[in-house]
DNA sequence: ATATAGTTCAAACGATCGTTTGATTGAAGA
DNA sequence: TCTTCAATCAAACGATCGTTTGAACTATAT
């Protein structure tokens, strides 16, 4: 989809209809036609690319509580990371999640809520069996951190320092990440 | 300001000068007059409030590397966070913050490097010395998360589960983010 | 072949955007 | 008092926005 590259780079609101239209190389009012309204566009963008990202999710946490896997908090974490660091998929997903999960229009947040809040209540129940020393309300904030800081890397991929932004670095961020929101969970109360 | 409001509740882009200088209840050509264009006001109102930010952390930080004093990393990032949980700051500098480092547009990114990063860099120094185990690159890699934690508890002062906001709540998920940050930052390699 | 329903298209709708203009105000300096 | 200059204002500028219109096109079903 055209749509995703420039509701990226420039944001749901600074990004016209028309602009769209024509880098997708299709006619303006075809677009409004199928999609009902800008809203819908983008409606239909995220929809898009979360779908795949809870499926991914979902599959890797089966395969953790399957019988004789080896199921902690790393691993977990490491399941709800999947999407952004299997190497199949392709660079923009992990920048289309990110930049419209930090769009300051209210009228987005229940897209993110309906796309991702199930599957990520899943996951913390998941940590609440293993980190039973935690009160749920400990655990929903913990996990309201590992989020942000998600986002945050997803949004922009590198430190304020550093430069260099390619697959690999990409990876070992989310490998850096992993481990600096474990040891935030699992920090003592 | 009454620019606050709006950039906050609608983001940058969303928001027309007209609706700013109505809220503000002043002429449109006026206030433009004064702040040059509409970046221009965003610049404005964004260096308005980074700057007692900026105070407040290095004041915090002083006091922390003076003789006699505890120089920890909880400590370090209870000054870095002082902005936020000392009571006497009214309650939209948070918000403002958080909203537009979320920004899009990449016009914005070098007005929050200019406001930020000098500030942010003296305590990520500060760490440095606190952690010697950690490369450079590390350290810069783990203040990019909290930053990224950071920024999602003020641009979204709850998770999603739950409601309640006031301000004794905002200042315990402050808490609740320190020792979450202070976990991941001391976690061996 | 004719009808029907779905899709594409150029063009235009009214509204609103950031910015500019030029006249007008008000107070300080000569 | 007259001059000067910054500040304010209503009004308009051209551009662009999301959305709608109505005709043309396509393909399937009768």
């Amino acid at each position: 989809m055209a749509a995703e590259r420039l509701f990226v780079d420039q944001g749901f609101a600074a990004t016209s209809l028309r602009a769209i239209a024509e880098a997708a190389k299709v006619n303006l009012a075809a677009a409004h036609y199928h999609f009902g309204s800008k809203q819908g566009l983008l409606a239909a963008t995220l929809h898009a690319r979360a779908t795949p990202v809870n499926e991914c999710r979902l599959a890797a946490l089966d395969r953790l509580e399957a019988p004789g896997a080896q199921l902690n908090v790393t691993a977990v974490i490491e399941a709800y990371f999947q999407p952004f660091t299997q190497c199949e998929l392709d660079q923009s997903l992990p920048r289309i999640i990110g930049r419209i999960a930090g769009e300051p229009q209210a009228l987005i947040r229940p897209l993110l809520e309906r796309e991702f809040k199930p599957v990520t209540d899943r996951f913390i129940r998941v940590l609440q069996r293993l980190l039973p020393y935690l009160t749920e309300e400990d655990l929903q904030w913990r996990f309201h951190f590992v989020i942000g800081a998600m986002i945050h890397l997803l949004a922009h991929s590198t430190p304020l320092g550093l430069t260099k932004s390619d697959r690999k670095t990409a990876i070992q961020a989310f490998q850096r990440l992993q481990q600096f929101v474990v040891a935030g969970l699992t920090s003592p109360v």
